[in-house]
DNA sequence: CTGAAAGCGCTAACAA
DNA sequence: TTGTTAGCGCTTTCAG
């Protein structure tokens, strides 16, 4: 086995108590029996078993994350906010993918509270009332990472989803689209909800009806956004403009356009959201909506901190702005 | 605090030890006191401490995963295939990303060790003498996934680089390129070193010598292959043909080109390596090497496993095959 | 098939 | 400033 703080209690001569407080800073300990204990421990290759140290403590220094989809660029990069930001403060991360599925996610909660997370960060469905129900009796302090959960909007940390949308909508009907066509997102997140609703607010606000058969709800993948275009172009729908749920949809929509001869900006123009890195190097160069990802990992991590620190603080939601990115894919 | 085992020994009159048993499946306990306690058990809510079970069994039935960057799309997929793989046996991952620098590699084991994971997938730098022997004496089990370390062979699980990379060569100079501009990643993976190896390996058997000009270290993102494509057209480089280390580096080297109004696979042939799922859609559609990324983040997990399950087995180095798929950026 | 006792390695609480 | 004692919640070992 490892070496333990018996052994170097045993070495130094101290008790295992103080050997403990020693490696921990403890400043109730004298600096030169600090120094004797922690060089004897480095010489020796101590190593902390956490776990056990966890076991007495009931901390574990972990948080939990429940990504949607950790392959998905988005989430990657929120992730990786999510994980720099914890170590930095000295926690780590478990992590466990949804799929987007509801019952992966309650599986998911449970499995890292009995792993005793100190909290967690969630990329939710939006509206399943069991999970619903298990968040309101938590026990521990939870985070929704740039979503929402209907009924629990106080934890979330959000991004101006409908704000984001309507201005993007806004734009495009105030330069004269008659028809434009929207490639949503999947209807269980609330991104999907909130951005469409802030397509049908930026309507309502420009006096505008929108067509129903304008809209078409996709996975978010790149491979929806090609073949829903793809679809669309065949049966003959009629459109100047293409706005997407997503980045990914709109790289899958852009090579639909270019292989049936359409031109961007000119023919149709396209306007994505997330403003992935890779958005620059589309062919236009995409326009987007900025969302600040590694800020939103790093962010959650601190808001969850300050709850794991106080369990009465009070929960509000957090928002973000976001930020349109003109490009190449719109006129302007 | 939670509901424990005693408290549902208390209410079924068994004892701590009957209830721990009859939760895990033991076979020795009876039928009907397994049922009673199980369906007590949820109806109290109960969730097993994994933290104080692993203090006693010496297993956390968690593994460490040390990754280079899980926002680079490649090890997003070799992510989602580990923890997918691991989740299906029972296994939670830890995650801590290295951003390619050996001394976080480092830091990473040793607390992922201090947290008593079961075993290690390291994604790691090629050769550092402080990694190098600290992996030598470990004393838990660990897999290189998609890489190797000097000296370490055994434990990894390759995909062909220098195979995959000699064979795009050979391509490119069979099909009479005289001069051929490569992007290379970073020297201190061994997937550069591999890729490099390839190359040469390609000039070498078809008799030709390559011109050091020619060849540019980038670190690998979508950016360099734009920047670098740019200050080559700039200083005149001249070239038929371009490999990239991989996808994201031709991604910025196809915006580059198009922009310089050069043609592609007309004026210029361009190779990628990695096919990633959005190579498809780029423009044009990129030909690449490919690399079974999912595939490659379960086969870690099995072996691992394997591992864990007898810390005697030994190790042997076990290699994937690429593949190269021809789209539009390339002739054939 | 079930129970009692011991202990995993550490930290907390209380003493000195 | 240091030591002693107890115990976190579970699983293992040994006993019946």
């Amino acid at each position: 086995m490892n070496v333990k703080l018996a052994d170097i209690a045993r070495v130094t001569g101290f008790s295992i108590n103080t050997v403990s407080r020693a490696l921990r800073g403890d400043s109730r300990i004298s600096g030169q029996t600090s120094r004797l204990i922690c060089s004897k421990a480095e010489e020796m290759g101590y190593i902390r078993n956490e776990v056990a140290g966890s076991m007495r403590s009931s901390r574990t220094n972990t948080i939990g994350v429940v990504s949607a989809d950790s392959s998905n660029p988005f989430f990657a990069e929120v992730l990786l906010g999510i994980e720099d930001a914890a170590r930095k403060m000295n926690y780590s991360i478990l992590l466990i993918n949804t799929e987007e599925q509801a019952e992966n996610e309650y599986d998911a909660v449970k499995l890292l509270i009995g792993r005793q997370v100190d909290g967690l960060i969630i990329i939710p469905v939006f509206d399943d009332p069991k999970n619903l129900s298990m968040y309101e009796s938590l026990g521990i302090p939870y985070i929704f990472a740039g979503r929402r959960v209907k009924g629990l909007e106080a934890h979330s940390i959000l991004h101006g989803d409908e704000e984001g949308s309507s201005e993007v909508f806004s734009y495009l009907l105030e330069t004269g689209h008659e028809r434009i066509f929207y490639l949503a997102g999947p209807d269980r997140i609330s991104n999907s909800v909130d951005r469409l609703e802030g397509m049908k607010r930026a309507f309502r606000e420009k006096g505008r009806a929108f067509d129903a058969d304008l809209v078409v709800e996709t996975r978010g993948h790149i491979d929806d956004g090609y073949s829903e275009m793809n679809r669309a172009l065949n049966k003959g729908l009629e459109f100047t403009a293409v706005a997407c749920f997503n980045d990914l949809i709109a790289m899958g929509v852009l090579k639909s356009l270019y292989e049936n001869g359409l031109c961007v900006p000119e023919d149709i123009e396209v306007f994505g959201y997330d403003n992935l890195n890779m958005a620059q190097y589309m062919q236009p160069r995409l326009s987007s909506v900025d969302v600040p990802k590694a800020r939103l990992g790093q962010a959650a991590v601190e808001e969850l901190m300050l709850h794991i620190e106080d369990g009465n603080r009070p929960y509000n939601t957090l928002e973000m702005k976001p930020r349109l990115v003109f490009r190449e894919t719109t006129k302007r």
